[in-house]
Parts: structure tokens; sequence; C-alpha cells
DNA sequence: TTGCGTGCAAAGGTTTTGCATGGCA
DNA sequence: TGCCATGCAAAACCTTTGCACGCAA
């Protein structure tokens, strides 16, 4: 069986995630942050352990934006990311979650007329925030 | 100033983009197709011409789904791509265009509403087609 | 004690860059 | 002719893998 045990580094990525909901990390960035916080954690074990959550929907990757590298956020369940949607400004890279009655039901719309299932933590829009598009 | 020649190999990919119109390629996969086809263009200047084509707005790049490498596609301007949605099957790959009045709203209701101007040539929903979602 | 987890070093793969040559205008 | 474009080779990156050692249960 895979990932059974409880570790300190496994403890230490996930925290954290958790201490920095609204922010985006890549790999590289997370294990310079815990080197930093003097609880260091090797990158390879950043990489093998965030694909896992990944996997199990507890964090977001996106690919999409600026950044070379992947970024990863911890999807907070109280905020209900799974049910709206999200985007991410193309200039400044801010990230924003789209909550409201009118965009909720355009997954339910894609479902039910399209047979389309958009999977919400996989997916982000992308454009120009009102501050970058001046 | 950039790009002012008009090159043997730029027609070459231009031409191959919108041959194939619906499918998505790799800079690999452009420059061995165009090798097969007796009119090689280096990796080189795939890369190099299929950036400008992004950048123009020409052709989409994706990078969200399964492959590892980006992949890039043709935005036909006869569809309209601009002005609807796209959706992509994270696990067969294919592409969908969602050309429907409701769906064409969406992006007016993220500016009005979120004050937020979505770029549907950079933006793709990811989830589960009809056939793969079983 | 057993076997999963970690992390270094190395490999693998994609994309970018340097540079000499080639080709457009 | 002047300058941009091309493409090879090499570099630069990001990510994954191999392996010996460490640690959880």
């Amino acid at each position: 069986m895979n990932n059974t045990y409880n570790t300190k580094q496994k403890k230490l990525i996930s925290e954290f995630f958790e201490g920095n909901t609204e922010k985006q990390f890549t790999c590289d960035e997370i294990s310079e942050a815990l080197k930093i916080k003097g609880t260091p954690v090797g990158k390879t074990t950043v990489y093998r352990y965030v694909e896992k959550l990944v996997n199990e929907g507890k964090i977001r990757k996106i690919t999409g934006g600026i950044s070379k590298s992947a970024l990863y956020q911890y999807i907070d369940e109280d905020m209900n990311c799974n049910s709206h949607m999200h985007l991410k400004c193309l200039k400044c890279g801010e990230f924003f979650h789209l909550g409201c009655d009118f965009l909720n039901s355009v997954n339910d719309h894609i479902y039910e007329h399209h047979r389309f299932r958009v999977d919400n933590s996989k997916s982000v829009l992308y454009g120009l925030c009102e501050k970058c598009a001046e």
C-alpha cells in the first residue's frame, strides 16, 4: 500500500499549504520556504507528496499561467471550491474564487446540455483582472 | 523589428495548423510531421514561431492536460472561438467547442459582475466527457 | 523488524539560447 | 548588401527515477 506512514515531512508540507490557502507555490518554493523556517524537506519529497495531494483532490495544480513551473494551492474545504469556478490574471497572477449563483449553475448546464462533467479543481479561467486591464 | 521576413518555414507551420484545425500538437510532433511530408522544419524554428503565433492569438496553447509537453491548436476565425468556452477531457483528451447562448453569456456575466475579462483563447475547462465518465 | 519514506545524485524530457550559416528583401 | 531567420549543438530547467539509508509502526 502507498503512503501509509505519517512522517514529519508530510505534516510539514500539509501545514504549509493550510497556512497559505490563498497563495500558490512551486515545489521548489515550498522546499525553500521550509528550509528557511528551519524545518527542511527535500525537493524530491515535495514533488512526490504534492502529486499525491493533487490526486486526492486536496490541492490544486495550476499550469496555465506565466510561471514555467507548476503551481500548487490548497483547496480549502470550507470554501466549497469544487462548486465554483476560478480565475487567474495573466498579468499579475492574482487568483479569484467566483462564488455566485449564476456561475455555480454553469457546471450543471454543461452537464445537462453538453454531457460533460467539469472538474473545478482542475480548471482555471485566464484573463485580465480589473487593475491589470487599466 | 521582429519577424518581418516571410519564409518557407513559417508558411509551412501556418499551413500545417490550418489543415488540422481540430487537432492539437506538440512542437516535436509538428517538426516530425513536416519532416515526414518532405518539407522539414527544425524543432527550434517551430518553438520560436509557435510562441509568436500564440502571442498574436492565432493559436491556442494548452498545458493543463495529460501531455507532458505543451499542445498547440489553430484558432479558426470562422468558428468564433473567442466568444465561446472550451472543454478538454482529462482521460481521452478530446476537445470540445461550447457554442451555445447560455455559455456565451458567461464571459459577459463575469465581466459585469466580477470585473474580470476572461480570454477564451487562453482558457480551457477540464473534466470528463460522456464516454469517459461511463 | 519490516517495508514505506526520504533525499541525494543522476537521468530524462522539454524548452531556450549561442552562434555560424542561410535566405529574404 | 544588410538584417532577420534557421537549425545544430549545447545549455538551462523542471520533474522523475535509482538507490542507500532513515524512520514509522
